[in-house]
DNA sequence: ACTATAGTAGACAAACCTGTCTACCCATGT
DNA sequence: ACATGGGTAGACAGGTTTGTCTACTATAGT
């Protein structure tokens, strides 16, 4: 609403996103935004609620991206394709709604957070879930075990590019599940 | 060397897995090990080289638990049973070696460490390639292609059964990887 | 016998963290 | 005319962090 508000929500995001939500301190944050610390605490109760609204817009944002990547497939083979190649745009900096490419904000929130913070990875495993049902909606032939191998391979790519910095791996999971889609449905 | 050094690396790394490195202090892990603070400086410098001795030593424990569990495979689909099969264990906490299942330390760290810390991220990215390395070289008809879907599948296993506690996506590989096994080469 | 080494317990410095609070400003709606 | 609510700047409390240091003990090598 207010947008200090957003104001503090993007900032909070690219800050954490970048350097993890435990490095990055409040402070940080309302310098970079340029608002007053009480301003922060009027708008979010705490750290972890900032966390959980960038985790939401993240979310959103995601989504987004990736829906509009994945429209007017004509084939699971298009899809793939589409798929692979915004990965690969995203993994190489060409996808700026994203932000500079530091893996799957989600995944290291998820490695950071105490196991016992339940709400952060509630919010974590529910976009996997809901990334994973536009995967498999999208597909113009619906194939979930397609589906389940392009969502594996996809996190499979992303940990690798950031981990390894192998940046190619979008565009070798193409040839692998253009392989497996090719094949007949491999076990109906 | 000394066995206090080895107590004190044992109780790091228990706890950094379980809790991630930025969550855990010093003061946590001497109290967990019963040894002095002092003691701790004497053996390791600073937090960071005892966190990199903890991924050298998780580094060690899990290719040579990995090794063990791909001998002796008669064929590739024999060494994609095994491997899979593997990680099932592990997901389920059949791995007693590896501890309680908490994703994998590597991608955890990588992505809680600032990108910064180019000691970190390196150390990360080699355990990557080492695994790479015994997974290409287990295979016995050498198929790097094959290779590289293995990898890539055994990544996304390892995230999905952590941030969505998807944890029976390494028996789902299976399948996957046999259809690209039983496949023509794919491209050759 | 002496000296270096590994060890204990814990106080301490210096920095940094989250979250609260005071004191003040400036719109806007009634 | 005035209260209310969003806003600023920054001090402050209370806690935690890493790393150092003192003082003392025990063991092992030369």
């Amino acid at each position: 609403m207010s947008d200090k508000r957003a104001l503090l929500l993007n900032s909070a995001l690219e800050l954490f996103y970048q350097k993890g939500t435990g490095t990055v301190g409040i402070n940080e944050i309302i310098a970079h935004s340029g608002v007053a610390k009480k301003t922060l605490y009027h708008h979010f109760g705490s750290k972890e609620d900032l966390i959980l609204a960038a985790l939401s817009l993240r979310d959103q944002r995601y989504l987004q991206w990736l829906n509009e990547k994945l429209a007017d497939a004509q084939s699971n083979a298009d899809l793939i394709k589409q798929l692979f190649n915004a990965l690969n745009d995203w993994f190489n900096d060409r996808a700026t709604e994203l932000g500079q490419f530091r893996g799957c904000f989600f995944i290291n929130t998820a490695g950071e957070s105490a196991t016992l913070d339940p709400q952060i990875m509630n919010r974590c495993a529910s976009h996997k879930v809901a990334v994973r049902r536009l995967i498999t909606n999208s597909l113009p032939q619906p194939n979930d075990r397609l589906a389940d191998a392009l969502c594996l391979l996809k996190e499979g790519a992303t940990t690798s590019a950031f981990v390894q910095g192998d940046k190619q791996a979008a565009l070798r999971c193409i040839d692998i599940a253009l392989a497996l889609d090719t094949q007949a449905p491999f076990s109906l």
